[in-house]
DNA sequence: ACGCTCCATCGAAGAATGTCTATATTGACG
DNA sequence: CGTCAATATAGACATTCTTCGATGGAGCGT
């Protein structure tokens, strides 16, 4: 962010398409982070995945739960389970031979205070 | 989607780990749409668009003004910038040789709103 | 009319992603 | 302790995505 200042941008030719900037813009750094939350919930299987794990009693469902529905092999439903607990949407608490896969609360409404930062 | 109620889902051995579900899931069809939203947004070159494109004036910012800052090539700028088009999120203007694009308004924020239908 | 600038489209190369089968790991239960 | 059931991991393959250079089209200027 200090390089911005150093850069002598007193262009007075260019003033033909390009406008000024009213405030700051994202940066390179937060947008790869804004953009990997969104990846997450960038595919129609893992779409499903939250809405069946939000769908249950206590927000919380097991592997066994969403292989049936999804129509998908177990390998492919714990690989997308995955992906949604490092971006922060799902919490995996293992109970005797299952996994039930939980909501974050707050997760989901978080994701629009995000854009805010954009 | 009238091939759910077909299947006779009364196991009743299988009650081990499966929860029943309180609500409606949302519809292979009604996820796609969503997953197609979010991936646009789930890319950082298009995130920086929409805040440079943002942070402009009149929330409007044309080809030439979005090059420079992205580091990339123009045909790259104007392939996501088709893509937000498409997804809903700016709106296309050509004025004289240069082509304006500017936030479509309620768009970003109306993102809020789907996460509610999952 | 000619050239020049700005932008969109085309085609291709490399990286990333979604899916599967096969295998490993973990915990329960004789 | 051995077996079985539920998940996770690894590797392979096809598809999609991101990016580029090259090309084409539209509009302004001399």
């Amino acid at each position: 962010m200090p390089v911005a200042e150093l850069l002598p941008v007193t262009d007075v030719s260019a003033a033909a398409c390009c406008s000024p900037l009213a405030k700051e813009t994202i940066t390179a750094t937060d947008a790869e982070a804004v953009a990997r939350t969104f990846k997450a919930l960038g595919d129609p299987t893992r779409v499903r995945i939250l809405s069946i794990v939000a769908s249950h009693a206590d927000q919380e469902a097991c592997v066994c739960d969403l292989q049936e529905p999804l129509e998908l092999s177990q390998p492919t439903v714990s690989h997308h389970l995955k992906i949604l607990m490092d971006a922060g949407f799902l919490t995996r608490s293992k109970r005797g031979t299952w996994a039930y896969y939980a909501l974050v609360p707050g997760s989901l409404d978080s994701v629009a205070g995000v854009l805010a930062t954009v």
